[in-house]
DNA sequence: AATTAAAGATTACAGCCGTAAATGGTGCAT
DNA sequence: ATGCACCATTTACGGCTGTAATCTTTAATT
């Protein structure tokens, strides 16, 4: 099942803070969002029901963890993205940004010594 | 307002051929899905409401063509995934794409070509 | 002119999503 | 042991999405 883009906001925090309280996910994400407490409750438990977290009790609270490794969840989304809008490959949406000028000089330096690190690795 | 998956499918065969009857889309779409008739007629309705395309009458019959461009959407929907996920750059994709060895040779080749175009631009 | 066929428009409906209120359970303080 | 806080669980609800059936309009055919 799909993490929405609301839970993905709650992914972060956990995996920022493993574990994290609720209470540590909505102080977190107070800074970011307005939603209410019980919103988030509701969306870690969305998360435990689609087992991207997992809780355990903890006295009267309960510890949150990731599941869902944050590696795999921006490779799943990015890997469709490509599929969806570059036929499945990287270079043709690196194409597509240069053409927009959106990169940045950093991105040149990085993708330069990417590239070469490539090569050596063969 | 926000074009869903399904409506992106419609979109593509609009971009491909401009413009088109119902009756290309459908035909068009049945190819690659399952969807039926009145699917594929309510998702052209929701895009003509979200203003993404435009209806023109031809006899008994519309021709839709898309007013969103490809280029723009393409754009829209990396950047959102971009900022989500990458700090909103390229590179950090770029970066990940390589750890997870999912670069092709062509991928890199292209890369490659394109970092040096740009260094000559500027 | 009346009927039919074809296209479009309207209605439907369950599931997910964003957002949250209301209710229920349990450990802590008295 | 009892009530109180606190945290979790359940319920809610409107909007969007995927998927489609049904109704309506209109052009073509007899």
């Amino acid at each position: 099942m799909a993490i929405s883009d609301a839970e993905s906001l709650v992914m972060e925090v956990l995996w920022e803070k493993n574990p994290a309280t609720s209470d540590d996910v909505v102080a977190e994400l107070s800074k970011t969002t307005d939603w209410q407490e019980p919103t988030i409750k509701t969306l870690l438990n969305r998360l435990l029901k689609k087992r991207a977290i997992a809780a355990v009790r903890d006295g009267r609270r309960y510890l949150y963890r990731p599941l869902l490794k944050r590696e795999d969840y921006i490779d799943a989304a990015s890997t469709t993205l490509l599929d969806r809008l570059f036929g499945g490959r990287v270079a043709p949406l690196v194409a597509h940004f240069s053409e927009r000028r959106k990169l940045t000089k950093k991105d040149i330096a990085e993708l330069k010594r990417l590239i070469g690190e490539l090569d050596h690795d063969r």
